[in-house]
DNA sequence: TATAAATATAACTATATAATAACTCATACC
DNA sequence: GGTATGAGTTATTATATAGTTATATTTATA
């Protein structure tokens, strides 16, 4: 599948010396995807202090079951988070502690760009204090 | 908006205790969707390494121009990437180097958690060296 | 083995995002 | 002013994700 492009000077030349959409890119894109929603958000700043159980968080949350559980299969899909049984219960914990990581930067990123009301920015210093 | 929920011990307490979903997860959310996409992320990742015109991301992807304008459209909208013009170009660039730090953290999570083919594997690698 | 509790899945509708192609706008230069 | 070039927008259809409610699965225990 080769694909011819044009150039800024007007010259055609293959494509083939192109930075080709690899798998892993699709790969990123669908990790990220993963975090993009408030509520798998929420669960994952819940479980950088510690594993808990699906009942755990959805009172945390204050959601019904079957919405947790539906975020949970997105984050373990992406291997975000990993199930154990307990009895009944089953425990999620992360995968890697560099989410906790990640998490923290994109804080900084909202924190230094103001891409916030001051509402938003207040929540979010709030935040970062109880880090 | 109150809501009620049910808890492990069939108590029913109010949910007025629990963390409500804020604006800041939302926004949070909107900007890891804004990476949530191959084009995206290979831009970022071109962009890491500095500024570039439409042109030059065009012709480094492979893509045609109006493909390009529409994913930093998205870039723009979530504050990632800032645009200039010079003259008849316009240079984008990144507004925050803390996302290369952002994507690098991504690419560790990756790499430790083997969440890939050995074929990914093998092109985060060479990802890496490049660096 | 019947039951209840905890979790997971399914089925459906609404909504948002992606992909593609055609078109418009802006600027430099003749 | 006309024109070519770089960039941006719009429109349309396809596809994926979200939200909601109902139902199924699993396990402990009476």
């Amino acid at each position: 599948m080769k694909r011819v492009i044009r150039t800024s000077f007007g010259i055609r030349r293959n494509a083939g010396a192109v930075m080709a959409t690899s798998h892993v890119q699709s790969f990123k894109a669908q990790f990220f995807r993963a975090l993009a929603h408030p509520v798998r958000i929420q669960i994952l700043e819940i479980l950088v202090r510690g594993g808990r159980t699906v009942q755990e968080l959805q009172e945390a949350l204050g959601l019904e079951q079957p919405i947790v559980s539906q975020q949970l299969v997105v984050l373990r899909n992406q291997s975000i988070v990993a199930a154990e049984k307990e009895g009944l219960f089953v425990r999620y914990a992360l995968r890697d502690p560099l989410i906790g990581q990640l998490l923290d930067v994109a804080r900084q990123i909202f924190n230094n760009h103001l891409m916030s009301t001051r509402g938003m920015l207040r929540e979010l210093q709030r935040e970062a204090r109880r880090g």
